[in-house]
DNA sequence: ATTAATTTTTATGATACTTTAAATATATTA
DNA sequence: TAATATATTTAAAGTATCATAAAAATTAAT
């Protein structure tokens, strides 16, 4: 799924501009075209991130970000700041106000973008290398969490590390001898069936989490384990 | 203890002026001249926040920056680049590298204050608001007071910490070192046999507060020790 | 100095995970 | 098709980690 952004703005051609931008960027955008629309909005739809005009008629943008802050709901929703005046008490207002960044009009559509991925990267735990995805599944290192289907995943450390390792080379295929290696460690002398077993755990796992049978792991004969990197069937 | 921030830059001047700002904020500051020597610190120091000159002699501030994201220990240590530069691609640049902001010279005192609080805000909520909360659980770090269901808990000055930490990235998994490290403090020698009884103290006050029997905490084998979240990843 | 509070260590049982081995299933080759 | 090789599943025994209680040690308070 898309990263969501609404964006209030009450100057069409900027909506319409940052719509553009953004969207190309890759993220899927909401529009309101003043406070009170973007407060109905944020609540029905809660975005990934919002990006708000200062000057709105209605509410303005640091009357929608103090009332966001105010609510538990909203409160850790990133929030960018737009604003025409460069004076610096308006900066510091706007931050203080509990935005996360304030951006001074005009600015370029690649500082918007740079910004809006800095703040995502920062407001999530995401840090960047530590959400593993492929297809359907989801792996986050610092959570020690893994979702396929948008479903929890309960894992024991062997099946977690393993397939931790499977998804950053997702289809590369690993010799039982490299996961031993790998996942066990150097030196450690253990059956090479006992792979098996945990590849076997790891599959029943994910098999119930996804709601139908899905097995997004390939067995090559005579070579290892890897993950199918097309469509599972 | 005062929240630590690291400022490098090569010009003695812009250094001072900074120092004396930030120091007036609040702050305690660690000084640094170029790149090499920030690096040096703040693996001695490990601050809070770091603020890079973007220019610098001998290494430049993204470089430092590309580094401190690429070791685990650093890694979520926030990050601001300042730049005289104001042409945007270098702006993008700093972003993406890493960076969590980026301020462009010349900057008002008052801009760097609040863009410093408005970063610490989120990546180390305990530094700058009073109040943390998670589901359930609210804790005052001004009061020393936790509550849970509404029911206050009483805990230990040790458990108070560690679960001041657990609240600040809720979700996220603490290795007994890493707890040790950030809790105890840096360089001593306990067992970390010795979390477990911390937690399991936590956990039974918890427990004792909420009515029902809730344990609000996960316990990851071979992992460590985290806050459970709704959230899917 | 005595008491109280907190921290750390140690010990123990419970539980979750790992490994092995044996049984079953599936594929490969003669 | 039979014989063989390889893979998967299951069960059982073994191991390591965790939770808890209780004791010892430290620190703070009276």
């Amino acid at each position: 799924m898309k990263t969501c952004i609404l964006i209030a703005d009450d100057e069409p051609n900027q909506l319409e501009l940052m719509d553009f931008n953004l969207t190309n960027a890759g993220f899927s955008i909401i529009k309101a075209s003043n406070g009170i629309h973007a407060l109905e909005l944020i609540e029905n739809h809660s975005p990934d991130l919002i990006i708000l005009d200062w000057m709105m008629p209605k509410m303005s943008g640091i009357d929608v970000c103090r009332t966001l802050r105010s609510r538990s709901e909203t409160k850790q929703i990133p929030i960018i700041i737009l604003s025409a005046r460069s004076e610096e008490s308006d900066k510091s207002l706007g931050l203080d106000t509990g935005a996360d960044d304030y951006i001074s009009k005009p600015f370029s559509p690649k500082e918007l973008i740079s910004r809006v991925k800095a703040l995502l990267r920062r407001a999530r735990p995401a840090l960047v290398n530590d959400i593993l995805q492929h297809n359907d599944l989801t792996l986050s290192l610092s959570e020690m969490k893994v979702t396929f289907k948008n479903n929890n995943v309960k894992l024991g450390p062997k099946e977690f590390k393993l397939l931790t390792l499977l998804m950053e080379r997702p289809g590369h295929i690993f010799s039982r001898g490299k996961l031993l290696d790998l996942v066990w460690g150097h030196g450690v002398y253990v059956e090479e069936r006992t792979v098996d077993v945990h590849m076997s755990r790891l599959r029943k796992a994910l098999k119930t989490a996804s709601d139908e049978n899905l097995d997004p792991i390939r067995t090559v004969r005579d070579g290892g384990y890897g993950l199918f990197t097309n469509k599972i069937i």
